[in-house]
DNA sequence: GTTGTGTGTCAACAGCCGTTGGCATACGGT
DNA sequence: ACCGTATGCCAACGGCTGTTGACACACAAC
């Protein structure tokens, strides 16, 4: 965003505004949104408070920006049906655990309004339209989202956030075979009564 | 608690202790832990900030006799092993529907430390010790009890914090109809792979 | 070299927070 | 009627927070 959009100018600060966003995720993730102070996150960054007010607004702004986030789903149209579920909880994971972004967002969900609003957004937009995309009764699609989400979001909440002792120790792997399954009949499965 | 255990001596402020009480669990349940200020506390509890000190010593004292909680699980040695899935979503959403006292823990659970723990005990020990008494294999237990947590708690997560609209939009039967077999599979499914 | 602009530091403000101690009042036992 | 204790309010403290404005320095353009 920054240095692509004017490549001819490079600015000098490019550096630092990195360094803020980086602090910003890890002390979002670690700590939440009200916990995680801005001087803090300056000191981590090894600079003034003041340089995050000026870069990014207010804390609002920062945690707007640090919380950018795309869950790039992959297309879903190119995998078969039967395997919707399996290759759906794969992507999840290998992005949580690569990116404290999801994580952060989800602490701070729990608190911040604004948090709230950008994760049911992410989650009710990115992916109810990935599902969508496959043909199913376009009347379902928003609670087959819906139910996925609940799936995958408790995943992370006791694996990531509560830090449940089994939900920790099963390896991803372990956890797509068990789970894998749910999504598909969430998916693909018949509507239940 | 307060008047049972000393029936002949009823204090004349245990209204005002279950008043704060109350008010205590709106607003964490509302606000989180941090954005819960003791002082918006007392005022919905009509009293002045220093009462709700005097009685339960600081506002982590308040937060843990606010979170105080059981689950109350059914006995499930009662229940048909095939309709174990079942009767727990439904327990669980009743539970959750009616007291507000696990909004409140789950909320905090995101950001403070202390009702992470408490979070964790729970469903570590009320819930694993529930799976535990219909024999399976006990090294099992655990990883059942973890699966089971992590689809109760993304369903609350997306029907009562993040609010999805699909979660919130379904009756509690249509959520125990997608969910149960799901439950029923992690408590009873054999091990995947 | 001068000027202007971007980058960074420092000190401080106003506000809210949890927490404390003192003081008034009402109650219950004798 | 008296006294100890429980209950409640009030004012204030110290600390931390987000945020602001003034000031120092570095760099690029001309």
């Amino acid at each position: 965003m920054t240095a692509s959009t004017h490549p001819a100018h490079p600015r000098r600060s490019d550096a630092t505004r990195a360094a803020i966003l980086r602090a910003a995720r890890e002390r979002f993730a670690a700590d939440g949104y009200e916990r995680a102070t801005i001087r803090a996150i300056a000191a981590d960054a090894r600079i003034d408070p003041s340089m995050v007010m000026r870069y990014y607004g207010s804390k609002e702004g920062l945690f707007a920006a640090a919380a950018e986030f795309d869950l790039r789903l992959p297309d879903l149209t190119a995998v078969s049906s039967e395997q919707l579920g399996e290759v759906l909880v794969r992507h999840f994971l290998a992005r949580w655990e690569g990116d404290e972004t999801l994580v952060a967002l989800l602490r701070a969900a729990s608190t911040n309004p604004g948090a709230t609003e950008r994760m049911r957004g992410i989650f009710a937009d990115q992916l109810t339209s990935a599902v969508a995309t496959f043909g199913t009764d376009p009347a379902l699609t928003a609670r087959r989202a819906g139910l996925v989400a609940s799936q995958i979001l408790g995943l992370a909440l006791t694996r990531y956030i509560v830090r449940l002792p089994p939900m920790v120790d099963m390896t991803p792997e372990e956890l797509v075979s068990w789970t894998a399954p749910t999504l598909q009949r969430y998916l693909t499965g018949l509507p239940q009564t």
